[in-house]
DNA sequence: CTCTTATTTCTGTTAATACTGAAATAAGAG
DNA sequence: CTCTTATTTCAGTATTAACAGAAATAAGAG
């Protein structure tokens, strides 16, 4: 595996820098950038030389990845390695990633918040709170049911959708 | 100040560790959760003693909420002490929130990924790469594009927009 | 101006997370 | 089954970010 072109390197670190501000492990969003952006799948050497990450660093951020859902392991013709490979449809990609962000914290704060609003009487809260917390909770649930009726459009549906409405919304403007 | 009733602190505490898992200081989301569901503005030694954190961590925090434009210093007739309170309005609460995001990430990545396709060229760069660069800034520039025409509405337009978007969608499926 | 009180800044500590390298395990070839 | 190679797990280390407490600054009252 030769090294990365400068330009390479420089989205890759960008993307690895991205990922920390969102809560995503820097090394997670470097390896996936790389995937991303490399036509053939890679072995986890080869990761780990072009990063230069410690194997299990490696091996731990491809667990991730896989779970995220976005990279999928590949076996080459006489090859026992495993080879990764990211997503190549960017809607798709961003799709299944806010699916997931969705299910692992979108949900669980609906929760908590159902219980919250549940719990809030006899629980001595002021009214005023007790409204606030209602408010998020009829917020998460109208986002969250208007984003699960746009994901189940086809992604070049929803492409279309988000083409469609941007010119709508521009004749108001 | 009084203590959180137990549905406040349950509150503020799942905030503040949703707060870790977008990348916001846990410490900073505690406190917004607390302003937001409390009625009248606070002062930092309130918060320090509700919360149980350092003066110090709460000036900081209170300024980078500040810095987001979510948290507004008022002062009370009468005292000196600066007093904090949070944007009640849900909705418009998170569209500063993702205005301030873009602005400091997303923006940042499209203009990353603008130098990176126009350095592609004369860099050796695979032309499956260079393509990967283009779709993703394809994407941001799609989805921001929509984002910044679809941000022009007033709160209540939008609202409406996002529960009609909704009904409509639901006809398809 | 002076005293008091609020706020911020700074420095050191702590805690959390990321990461490494070695050891253990698993998996495939022969 | 045995040997080799790939992968994962684990324990320790390092890095980073969060935080506390003290010191410095600022701001308001009188």
């Amino acid at each position: 595996m030769k090294d990365l072109t400068e330009v390479a390197q420089k989205f890759v670190l960008h993307w690895g820098e991205m990922g920390t501000r969102w809560g995503i492990n820097r090394t997670v969003a470097q390896i996936h950038a790389l995937l991303f952006i490399t036509e053939s799948p890679l072995d986890a050497e080869e990761i780990c030389e072009v990063l230069g990450v410690a194997r299990s660093n490696v091996s731990n951020s491809l667990k991730e990845l896989q779970n995220w859902g976005i990279v999928k392991v590949v076996h080459l013709q006489g090859d026992r390695r495993d080879h990764f490979e990211s997503m190549k449809d960017v809607y798709e990609m961003f799709r299944v990633i806010l699916a997931e962000r969705k299910r692992r914290e979108i949900d669980p704060t609906v929760l908590t918040l159902k219980t919250c609003v549940s719990e809030a009487d006899g629980d001595g809260m002021e009214n005023y709170s007790k409204q606030r917390l209602k408010d998020l909770l009829d917020f998460f649930e109208t986002t969250t049911n208007f984003y699960e009726q746009a994901n189940r459009l086809p992604t070049k549906a929803a492409v279309k959708a988000i083409k469609m409405g941007d010119k709508f919304l521009k004749t108001f403007s």
